[in-house]
DNA sequence: GGACATAGATACCTGGAGGTAACCATGCCA
DNA sequence: TGGCATGGTTACCTCCAGGTATCTATGTCC
């Protein structure tokens, strides 16, 4: 077997568990947030209701929209803000901080448009299935 | 309540649910595989020996990393090679396809240590939980 | 004989992410 | 009177990612 291959050095050392390359990965954890990030983005000061959201996400359940928005708001990436109109309004804003963010989101989603494929050349489980015999 | 606020266009008509950015999330979703990517690519040749993946990746279990790999292999990501030896040797190899994937990656990691404070301001549940009291 | 290292397989368990559906309060409108 | 839209909340359920522990086989070394 070739040495080469053998010795690999430990190059990572600061590859700890908490290291930054590690948490930005936590942004991407739960399904919804960096898709509710952007979605915020793409509309005019980063505002949008509720009702915007939930159509502008295919897919997205009312319950895990809120909930997905009440833990950004918890982690300081948007602002609630409540109308005390009826039928009740409200909408979210990204904060600074929140904003930050935005940036990474769009170099990744940036990349997978330019490379859309690559993750069509991916065989993902699901295509394999449907695939495996289908010229086989 | 503003009316600029109101009135939203579905913007992302193509925002589907197999949309690039979308799909390119499912990277993400299982916790090894962008490090798994990373690791290899930081070896001469973006091969590594199993131990040698296991030692680099603080945290992780053996049997995830197989697993892991495993999965990656049969998307196309990394090729596994065996060598009649004994005891067995395994080492894995990025494909030219998993090749491509490592360059969103350390966009995202690039990101990540040039704005550690960002996610060092993110209020993690955990961080929440722990400084509550702390200096309150 | 027994420990160690190699790379796995396998059984087992659990938390919680994520989804569904029903319900709430209210005012408008037909 | 009943339906619709607003933004949630709540109960409930399922699934599986991810983790632990144990077992395999074999050769070397003490």
């Amino acid at each position: 077997m070739p040495d080469s291959i053998m010795m690999a050095p430990p190059a990572d050392d600061e590859w700890r568990e908490d290291c930054a390359p590690r948490r930005v990965l936590e942004i991407f954890a739960s399904k919804w947030t960096s898709m509710i990030l952007h979605a915020l983005d793409a509309r005019h000061g980063g505002t949008a209701r509720t009702g915007v959201l939930l159509r502008s996400l295919p897919g997205i359940s009312k319950k895990m929209l809120t909930q997905t928005l009440r833990d950004m708001e918890a982690s300081g990436l948007v602002s609630r803000r409540v109308y005390g109109t009826v039928p009740p309004a409200v909408d979210y804003t990204l904060t600074p901080l929140g904003h930050r963010f935005v940036e990474p989101l769009e170099l990744l989603y940036g990349w997978a448009r330019r490379n859309a494929d690559a993750l069509d050349a991916l065989t993902t489980q699901r295509t394999l299935r449907e695939t495996s015999k289908t010229h086989g």
